[in-house]
DNA sequence: TGTGAGCGTGTTACTTGATAACAAACCGAC
DNA sequence: GTCGGTTTGTTATCAAGTAACACGCTCACA
């Protein structure tokens, strides 16, 4: 499972009918083996996330499913994201209060995000597993780390050479 | 400028009177320097979040403000919150939602968060500033960074011993 | 072939977080 | 003193997130 040089990136022109279909399918075999649910709500919402490619709203996915006669409360897509967070085929960003689907579903793995601030999109980087950075500081102080997020923003290159 | 071994932590116990009274001064001195106005609200406003030593949302802070006759409109709180997170006399904390003092006014510092799930204290921890962790795969997407944050979330050791 | 437990969804209402827009007051400089 | 910029007062509104409870499906087990 080593990083694939060819792998690809929000930021990166790449299959993106390919990149849906076959993340779909990573997440329903992955329910299939976990006894999850993927509902139509459920699915929907995750093929919204990876439509777009960049973060979301709650309410902007919301809004989608509305417009696709799929109901019109908060809680509808609430549940559906909590689900699809708390199961690693999203992330929540912290600092835009939205969502955007996980590039490595099922993968278990340490994300740090590049977010555009022009555009929204936003990219997976990796940081190396070993990497106790914080680990050691926090340990000194007697702070258990049970989870960290590491969120960067400035500009994607598709933005850039737009300026 | 070094980091001093006996400097206080939010998980430390500390003579808090004292760190507020030297936070604050420190406040004044560089908003004269800078030629900045550190002015009545906004200086209760830095209190408060010292006094708490905690995360706070900006309706915590306007409540107390509220409660000591200073006004009742959240633009007051985000206005004297926005300028001090922005003068680096305090940072946001954006996994909550709120707004902590900062551990070391004026230093330039690439600050990390401990945030303890159970009191909601918040700790500074430093990461090395040599440390391009993310910049270097950034880079590689073409990605250009323009701010980072880290946000750790556990369990303080006061909480810890209290389990 | 119920039936009931657990899960998912529908619905209402509400809390909390954040900002837009404009008016009034203050303050320092010239 | 008066002008310009900053700060504060005020109203209103938008955006994000959740509580609470009813309904209904489905799957296992009797």
């Amino acid at each position: 499972m080593s990083p694939d040089a060819t792998e690809s990136t929000a930021f990166e022109p790449h299959d993106h009918q390919d990149c849906i279909v076959r993340t779909v399918a990573e997440a329903e075999a992955h329910c299939a083996r976990e006894k999850l649910r993927l509902t139509p709500i459920r699915r929907r919402v995750l093929e919204i996330l990876l439509e777009e490619h960049r973060a979301m709203g709650a309410y902007d996915v919301l809004s989608r499913l509305t417009a696709e006669g799929l109901g019109a409360h908060p809680p509808l897509a609430y549940r559906a994201l909590d689900f699809l967070v708390s199961h690693g085929f999203a992330h929540r960003i912290a600092r835009l209060n939205a969502f955007v689907a996980c590039g490595r579903p099922g993968e278990n793995h340490r994300p740090a995000f590049l977010i555009c601030r022009s555009c929204n999109s936003v990219a997976e980087a990796h940081i190396p597993t070993d990497s106790s950075l914080l680990g050691d500081e926090a340990a000194a102080m007697g702070f258990k780390i049970e989870s960290a997020s590491i969120e960067a923003e400035g500009i994607c290159p598709a933005c850039s050479e737009a300026n």
